[in-house]
Parts: structure tokens; sequence; C-alpha cells
RNA sequence: GGCCCCGUAGUUCAAUGGAUAGAAUAGAAGUUUCCUAAACUUUAGAUCCGAGUUCGAUUCUCGGCGGGGCUACCA
């Protein structure tokens, strides 16, 4: 069905060719909401028009305006302003089309799996370190998307590749079997990922000092560095770890297990979660037949000390090595592997999209041209949804300065704060501990999430704990609480006056904000789209912002519940219907969950 | 050096090539017999610089300046 806008284009055509005897392309038409300061709904841009009707902007404007309203039942009147037609479209329109929506689950989400099937890769982290803050900018970013793109109408799969195995985890084994004394989450009550993590930065420590011992020593340092037992020993794991040696791959499932487990408590208080889990560990391996075969195929070449490369410079890019000269693997050898993989264990997937730090733009560029080079079809739709760094007044997070900022421990706090903010202002004393306790996360955590979001993912974004994260003004918990009232209202309304039943409204009630709001409302079809081919949610951060701030300015001053006139009060119930609906449907598109009372 | 991204109010963010560049916050001044004041109203404040394309440029092109990233037989 053609929308309002696509109406429009159409009847512009049309009356060009009436006006002015002259073909226009349909999308030379540009249509857009009217800016608030001038009257009408929809505005015509008609310089572009000019070329057709050989007149003044102003000229063919009011030709066109004359024309729509004659042979249009949509449009009843037109306003020109300089080379702009503002058409005001019948309040019947707005007035139907949102009796439609209201009465529509889910308004505005494609069909189901109407779209092609795409694997939306985020999080994979690191197995001997926790979570934190850049984490969970990508987390929440790779989730939303996910829903985005699920609500659009896609078939997603949510993966994470876990990276399991390699000498960083290493690293923690020797340092937990030299300093450990057997610890255990249980026995010191960390967290796994916690206390894995502890050790990582304990041999961190520890090889610093043997590294400067041996500097003292006369050694040089990056000779220093390599000697350094502690760089032995983590060396020596790896190697019986690839060699498969019973100890350490018992030890190295020990400790990844307690990973896991911690891991597993972050992502459910982050509300995300996947599908597919690939490790490392079993992938590695991947990639180096497909390297072989693409030797034989003439896609890459074989230098003379054996290596091979894929030459890219035609596409603009250098050469790439893809298999060291020893045979073994490179980072993009296993990338495309696991790509591969995965066409293999999802038939039908259509395109895959990674949601990795913009620092390996260059990374995804290479693979994508590599799969193709390797004769993968439709290599180039698969997409790296690439974000910007999260920084900090002080500057980038650096784990050995030790201002990463840990995701478990941001989360407490944004739920702390929530709980401190609602006590200080005295609205929840009724509420139970369970329920307290819940509000608080859904406010606290919905925070932080509308923080990240909101942001477009190219651009890095500063995070300042103290300042950055407020609960007023542009904020997760202002479209909260703007949902909790609107949804008391409509309680209350289901009290005093029944269900509410909308199915014809009168079109003559709505005031200007009214009629605002609802094509606000109306809008969100579009923005859905637009944040899915993007794969942006702050798109639609941005939407339910504005959306809300409509209302709550509408809010103050329309009183609802206490109209006497019935068909006013309930076509400003059906409003805070809308409004309750569209918000708890799209926020929930960002990960964030909906209070009913704050 | 080469390549990529980013420069917008004091600060944090918006703006398919369109009208007088929007919000939020911090600042100043107000609003509660009424459905939740975590709200609302008023006020002040910005496109890094210079060319070009265009009827029209924050947006596109080129050249500067400033910030970040990539440019490993590391993961």
């Amino acid at each position: 069905m053609p929308t309002l806008d696509q109406n429009i284009q159409a009847a512009v055509v049309l009356a060009c060719k009436k006006c002015f005897q002259a073909t226009i392309e349909a999308n030379t038409v540009q249509v857009q909401q009217t800016r608030k300061e001038f009257e009408g709904d929809r505005t015509v841009v008609v310089f572009p028009l000019t070329r057709a009707s050989q007149k003044s902007p102003a000229a063919t404007a009011e030709d066109l305006g004359k024309y729509l309203v004659e042979s249009h039942d949509l449009i009843s009147a037109y306003q020109v302003v300089k080379g702009f037609l503002n058409l005001t479209i019948v309040p019947t329109h707005w007035t139907s089309e949102l009796i439609k929506a209201v009465q529509t689950e889910k308004y505005g989400f494609g069909q189901p799996s109407s779209l092609p099937m795409v694997m939306v890769e985020y999080s994979s982290p690191n197995t001997n370190k926790p979570l934190h803050l850049g984490h969970l900018r990508n987390n929440f970013l790779g989730y939303s998307v996910s829903r985005i793109l699920e609500a659009a109408g896609h078939h997603v799969i949510k993966v994470q590749i876990i990276n399991d195995r390699g000498i960083h985890i290493c690293k923690s084994m020797v340092a937990w079997t030299k300093y450990g004394h057997g610890e255990t989450p249980d026995s010191t009550g960390l967290k796994g990922d916690k206390l894995v993590g502890k050790y990582y930065v304990r041999f961190d420590q520890e090889y610093k000092k043997e590294v400067k011992a041996l500097m003292d020593r006369g050694m040089k340092e990056d000779e220093a560095k390599n000697a350094a037992e502690l760089m032995q020993a983590a060396r020596d794991y790896l190697a019986r770890w690839e060699a498969n040696d019973p100890d350490v791959v018992a030890l190295w499932k020990k400790m990844n297990g307690w990973v896991y487990d911690g891991f597993a408590v972050t992502y459910a208080e982050m509300g995300v979660d996947f599908d597919q889990l690939y490790y490392e560990s079993e992938t590695y391996l991947l990639g180096k037949g497909l390297v072989m075969r693409g030797l034989e195929t003439g896609a890459f070449y074989k230098r003379d000390d054996g290596s091979v490369w894929a030459d890219l410079t035609a596409e603009g890019l250098d050469e790439k090595l893809v298999l060291r000269k020893d045979g073994t693997s490179v980072y993009m050898t296993q990338d495309i592997g696991t790509a591969i993989q995965r066409y293999e264990d999802f038939p039908g997937l259509d395109r895959q999209i990674y949601t990795v730090g913009n620092e390996q733009e260059y990374h995804f560029k290479v693979l994508f041209k590599l799969l193709k080079l390797l004769g993968v079809e439709g290599a180039d739709r698969n997409r790296h949804l690439s974000y910007g760094m999260v920084e900090l007044p002080e500057g980038k997070m650096k784990s050995r300065e030790g201002t990463v900022v840990d995701a478990d421990e941001l989360l407490a706090e944004m739920a702390e704060t929530a709980k401190e903010m609602a006590t200080e202002l005295g609205k929840v004393e009724d509420l139970s501990e369970a329920e307290k306790a819940v509000l608080f996360k859904r406010v606290g955590y919905g925070a932080i999430k509308y923080f990240l979001l909101k942001v477009s993912p190219q651009k890095s974004m500063m995070f300042d704990p103290k300042a950055s994260i407020d609960f007023i003004g542009n904020t997760g918990p202002f479209i909260q609480f703007n949902f909790v009232r609107a949804k008391s209202v409509l309680r209350k309304s289901e009290e005093l006056y029944g269900a509410l039943t909308a199915s014809t409204l009168d079109a003559s009630v709505w005031d200007q904000p009214e009629l605002r709001i609802i094509q606000l409302g109306l809008h969100w079809p579009n923005v859905l789209k637009q944040s899915a081919s993007e794969c942006d949610p702050s798109l639609i951060a941005n939407h339910c912002y504005e959306f809300t701030k409509a209302y709550s300015r509408w809010y103050q001053d329309h009183p609802i519940l206490q109209i006497e006139d019935e068909s006013l009060r309930v076509a400003r119930t059906t409003i805070c219907y809308f409004f309750t609906q569209q918000i708890e449907d799209a926020m929930g598109l960002l990960g964030i969950q909906m209070p009913e009372r704050m």
C-alpha cells in the first residue's frame, strides 16, 4: 500500500503533467515534514520542479497547490512560503491512520522472516579478563541491531566468537598455577571471570618485575622480554595446549569454565543472548584448507619463502599475508575459515554483520575482498558494523593504568544511582524489595543503554563516569518516566470508564499538538526501516526521544481523565495508548525494558 | 609517509543537498488546589579555516589546520 508521501509524490507528478505539460520522475519530488513554525503537515520542495514548470518557484508552487487541493480529497489546503509548498492534510486521514496503528500488534514491524537471513556477530570477548565498558557498547549495539533487523523482517542469528585460546589465556594459567594456591571462584567468592582476570593482571606485574631485573643485569629490553621465565612458561603452555597435553588442556578447560560462568552472569544482567557460539579453539585451524584451495585457483600466490599472499593492490588495498612461511595461520586465515563455516552452518544465510570496533576496519575490508576472491557468493554483502571507541576524560581505557571501567561494576552503580534517586524522590515506598530491585535495574540499565545507543555508532564517544549518566533530559529514564505516567493514565481510565475501544474517533477534536504527536508516531515505520538498513539504533533512540518530548509537553496541559466530553476523552486516551504501545516496542529494540511505575 | 574516520552552543549529542542549524546539560528567571514535578515554560549561547559545484552546502569536491585509528609472518 502506498504511503502518504508516495501518494503526494504521485499527485505532484500528475499535477506537473496537467499544469505544465511536463513529465517528471516521482523521485524528483521531495516530500518532507513541514517545519513546525509553518502551517501545514507535509511540504513539497518546489525548486527541483521549476525546470519542468518554466516558472518561478513561487508561481510553480501556487499552480501545483491549487491543483492539488482541487483534485485530492486528502489535501485540504496549501500555503506557499518561498520555494516550499506546504500542504495541509485532512484530519480524518490522521485519525484513520491512528486507529489502524493502535489496532496493529507491533505497529511498523515487518512480516517475520520475510527478509533474507542475516547473522550478527557481537561481543567476541577474550577469556582472560572480565568485560568492560567497551564491551557494553559493543554488546548493546550488536544486540540492538539484531532486534532491529528482526523487527524489520529478517531472520536473525546472533552469534559470538569466543577467543578462548592463545597466549592471553595461557598467561592467566601460568600465573594462577604459580601464585594461585588453588584458588577457585567458590573458595574466594569471586566471579570466575574476575578471578581469571586477577591472574592475568598478576602475570603482567610479575612479568614486568622479571623484565626489569633482567634489564638491570644489562640485557636489552627486547631480549629481556623474550627471556623472562614467565613468558617462556606461557609460550610453553601454548605449545603444550596445541599438542593437546592433557594437564594443560584440563587447566585451560577449568579456567575458561570459570570465565564462562562469570560472563553468563554479566550477559544476563545486560539482557543479551546468542543463538550460536563459536569458539576460536574449534575454528582456529579452519581456513588453511581454503587458502590452499585459493592457491590452486590462483586467487592467492606463494612467495619464494613459502608464505602465501593475496594481492589486493588492484582493489586499492595492499598485499595481505594469509599463511605464514611455516604454514601456520594468521588471524585472517581463521576469519576466512570461520566465515565460510558459518555459511555452511546456516544454509540460506544471506550475509554476516560483524560488530567490531573501528580499529579493525581495514581488516574487514580485506576479509570481504578475500572471501570474494575465494568465490563466496554475496561476499560483498557482508558488513563490518564499525563503532567508535568509548573514551574517558583522561583518555583511552588502559588496563595497565587501572582506568578500565568494569561492566559489572558500572551496571551495579547504575542500579544504585537509580535507587538513590527514587528513594530521594520518595517514589517507591510501597513497593516490595523484589519489585524495587527489578525497577532499579530497569531504570539504571535503561540509562546506560540509552546513553550508549543514542550516539551514532561510527562516532567515538566520551564517557565521564561522574557526569555522563543523567536521568533527566535526553535519557532513557526520561522516556521511561513519561511511559509510566501514560500507563498510569491508561490504568485509571480502565478503572473509571472500562477498556478503551477506539474503533472510530472524531477527527474534529484534535488540536495542533495532538496532530503533531500522531504524525510523529505514524512516522515510526520509516524510522524502523531506515534504522535497519543502516544498522543504526541511534535513529530509534532519537525518534523515541522526540516522540516522548512531544508527548510530555502535551501531557502537561492536556487533561485526559477528567474531560467530560467522551469523544475528546477517548481521543486523548488513544494518544496515550498509541504512545505507550510504540515506545515499549521501540525501546525494546534498544534492549531497554519499561517499568510500569517509577 | 600512505589510507580511513571525526571536527557543530562552555559540555554531551541531532540535522535524506532545503526554510530562521535542532535538543539536552551547565547558567539566568518562572510553574504544583489538576491523570507521577525523574515534568513543564521563558531566556542566553555554535557549523575549524579557505576555495569550488549548486537556485540553495553543516552535508558533496579540493586544499589547509586539529583529534583519533589503521598501515605486524601480534592476537
